[in-house]
DNA sequence: GAGCACTGC
């Protein structure tokens, strides 16, 4: 068990941990004072007993109701929990760590005593802990080891009306585990019918599901009819405004609504929600001029821009607190709509949009994803229009006609049907199963289903009956695409595991590495259009020393060496070194975020090499004595031709379907679907640059209306022709 | 010459 350390920062003072005890008693008595308050207490002695008589419930609870913190602590007051757990999802990190914290909290113990929590590269629990919050993901890892996931006697799927991927696809297993732990069926991961469930020890499965919105009915049905349980929940009122007409220029429509707030309404801030960076930073930039010219006396206007891909210390300004008479604008993408609340809300802006990433399939197996503008659903427009009254009644402006709210979907689609499922569709067929006999909520196009399968079967991880190879075994212990995990198994062979694995990390890390400069500082700059270039030259110069001709690949590999040698001049967590750091980071572009996150990531990826080590023969890897070790490194060192050669070698074999041939009169070809041209992306090392042939993690399409290569490498002459005579074979 | 919503293992 390891305790978290990392959370308390969030949280700020913890009374009921560090005071006395006289002071823990106090804390205590309010929080249990704010629990009986909730909406939900009312009705817990019913739901207690419908929980004693139903295998299953879904829950419908709207926010503000308590469900997520109470339901748990009912179930463990009420006694039926035996001996096991009770695990809740989220579909968020930090909704994991914060809830356990708060839950800890009224329990009156520490976090990772009673209660606890598991997220990737964070835990907090141990053999006393009853009640565990973790995101879908890891216990949708920890079905991969305990296909019974039997330590817990309960399990909470919360948020399940967002329809994650992990949500979706343990929805389909928990059916299956409950049958088996009932012993009224096989073992649900022995698809083929072969084995006895051995299911007795662990005793029956309590399932819940949670959901904020309509989709009670088709969960219900989805578990037989599981009973559905309403609990009201408190949110203040929102009053609600569409336009007449529909609006052809949301940015400008934004503009004109702010500002009409902003001169005729009490204070309050504003959020206003917008599909992507650009329109943020263009907004920003009107709203900010418009601002100045306002006639003295007028309260002054905080523009504050918030998306994902900042860095985290501009992402701060949006919760500082305002001086007295100013008004805070705060231009959103979606991280606002659920991931983090923003205090002190009044108004919001809904644009109606957002930018929605979709995989398709296409033919021969040739996915590319799109990203695209897109119509919101109704419930994300409602979830909108709900952060406007958090603290107190509030209101909500839709830049779009009612009769065009009525036309938006229910719900947007879900995760499932619109991802690529190479890498689910390995985690099933570790369990024996796949998408084709999964009984499911909504089942993704057979087209989808067999290119994640053809995927699997030219990595090598899939025979050509379909049945999972070693390789595909030893691929699925990696917590990373199978792309990647298929380079990383690669990299024994050549002996340069070390230098992939960090490739691997950073292309997994969730954040981009370079910082692309917008017009992020020219709102106090007298003249924007300049310093925009100025900057984007400064960022360019700065990036230059780590460029590698060979591409993309060996560029982050060498922005990851040159910050684990700063680690290593200053490392440590003292101020001045992490200020060091800090400053590195910013002359250099970088984001930081996505740095650290990579080195958890290697970490992560060591530990399994480690476990794999000496033991590649039961995995039936071919030559057992070529062991995975990650410090095997190549010999001729860095910078070498042959290290550059070698390691896009093993990037190539799992990028063998995102190859791409030049070709005299078009630019790029696919090799899986030559009818296409695409272009090499301009965040790219070598976009506008010539080579026979390139490689690249990610096909793209978007509003601009080409399709664009992402993180590109050139293809080495020497192994070019392994790219189109390449057939699937084992490590 | 021109652009990358949000999560998660």
């Amino acid at each position: 068990m390891r305790r978290a350390g990392g959370n308390d920062a969030k949280e700020g003072k913890k009374p009921w941990k560090h005071g006395s005890n006289g002071k823990i008693q106090k804390v205590s008595e309010q929080l249990q004072e704010q629990r009986r308050n909730l909406p939900i207490a009312k009705g817990a002695d019913a739901l207690i007993r419908e929980i004693k008589s139903n295998d299953t419930l879904v829950l419908l609870g709207e926010t503000g109701s308590g469900k997520t913190t109470q339901v748990p602590q009912y179930i463990l007051e009420s006694g039926v929990l035996g001996s096991g757990m009770i695990a809740v999802t989220q579909p968020r990190r930090v909704a994991a760590t914060s809830l356990a914290a708060r839950v800890a909290a009224e329990q009156g113990c520490s976090v990772g005593d009673r209660v606890g929590y598991a997220v990737r590269f964070q835990e907090a629990y141990g053999p006393e802990t009853k009640i565990k919050f973790l995101t879908d993901g890891m216990l949708a890892r920890e079905l991969l080891a305990d296909p019974l996931l039997s330590k817990y006697s309960v399990i909470i799927l919360d948020e399940a009306h967002e329809r994650t991927l992990n949500t979706d696809l343990l929805m389909a297993s928990l059916k299956g585990i409950q049958e088996a732990r009932k012993g009224n069926t096989k073992v649900p991961h022995s698809g083929k019918g072969k084995e006895r469930a051995d299911n007795s020890s662990c005793g029956a499965l309590k399932v819940i599901i949670m959901s904020a919105t309509l989709d009670a009915e088709k969960f219900s049905r989805f578990f037989g009819n599981a009973k559905i349980i309403y609990v009201k929940g408190r949110q203040h009122p929102v009053k609600i405004y569409h336009t007449v007409t529909g609006q052809n220029d949301f940015v400008d429509a934004a503009l004109r609504t702010f500002f009409q707030i902003h001169v005729d309404q009490p204070p309050g801030d504003v959020l206003i929600f917008l599909p992507g960076q650009e329109d943020i930073e263009s907004l920003e930039k009107s709203i900010s001029s418009y601002a100045s010219q306002l006639p003295l006396g007028k309260s002054r206007v905080v523009v504050c821009p918030f998306y994902a891909s900042m860095p985290q210390d501009k992402q701060n300004k949006v919760f500082s607190p305002t001086t007295n008479g100013q008004r805070k604008c705060i231009l959103s993408t979606n991280i606002a709509e659920t991931s983090i609340t923003i205090p002190g809300v009044r108004y919001v802006i809904d644009t109606g949009v957002h930018k929605e990433k979709r995989h398709l399939a296409g033919v021969s197996g040739s996915g590319f994803n799109t990203l695209l503008v897109c119509a919101i659903s109704k419930s994300s427009a409602m979830q909108r229009a709900g952060r406007a009254g958090r603290e107190g009644p509030g209101f909500c402006y839709r830049l779009y006609p009612e009769s065009a709210f009525r036309d938006l979907p229910d719900t947007s689609e879900p995760e499932i049907m619109r991802c690529s499922l190479a890498s689910a569709t390995l985690r099933l067929k570790c369990l024996q199963r796949d998408f084709f006999d999964l009984e499911l909520l909504d089942k993704p196009d057979g087209s989808a289903i067999n290119a994640g399968m053809k995927t699997l079967w030219m990595l090598g991880a899939l025979d050509t009956e379909g049945n999972l190879t070693p390789t595909g075994r030893a691929m699925s212990l990696f917590p990373v695409e199978p792309q990647q995990s298929r380079a990383l198994l690669e990299s024994r062979i050549h002996g340069c595991t070390r230098e992939v694995l960090a490739i691997v990390a950073i292309q997994s890390a969730s954040s981009k590495v370079f910082y692309d400069p917008g017009s992020g500082s020219a709102a106090d700059s007298n003249e924007p259009g300049s310093r925009d270039i100025e900057r984007r030259d400064q960022a360019q110069a700065a990036r230059a020393k780590f460029i590698h001709i060979s591409g993309d690949h060996m560029t982050l590999l060498n922005v990851f060496r040159a910050y684990e040698d700063l680690l290593k001049s200053s490392g440590g967590d003292s101020k001045s070194a992490k200020a060091e750091r800090r400053d590195w980071c910013n002359r250099h572009f970088l984001h930081e975020r996505a740095l650290t996150e990579a080195l958890d990531i290697q970490t992560q990826l060591r530990r399994i090499c480690d476990t794999m080590r000496g033991r590649e023969a039961s995995f039936g890897l071919s030559d057992p004595n070529i062991e995975l070790d990650w410090r095997s490194s190549v010999a001729e060192g860095p910078g070498s031709t042959v290290e550059a050669e070698k390691v896009l070698k093993c990037l190539m074999t799992g990028l063998v379907q995102h190859g791409a041939l030049r070709s005299a009169e078009r630019g790029y070809c696919p090799i899986m679907d030559k009818s296409k041209t695409i272009k090499i992306h301009p965040s790219s090392t070598l976009a506008g640059k010539k080579f026979d042939a390139i490689m690249y993690d990610e096909l793209l399409f978007t509003n601009s209306g080409s399709t664009y290569a992402r993180c590109v490498s050139a293809i080495p002459t020497s192994i070019i022709s392994d790219l189109s005579a390449y057939r699937p074979r084992s490590t």
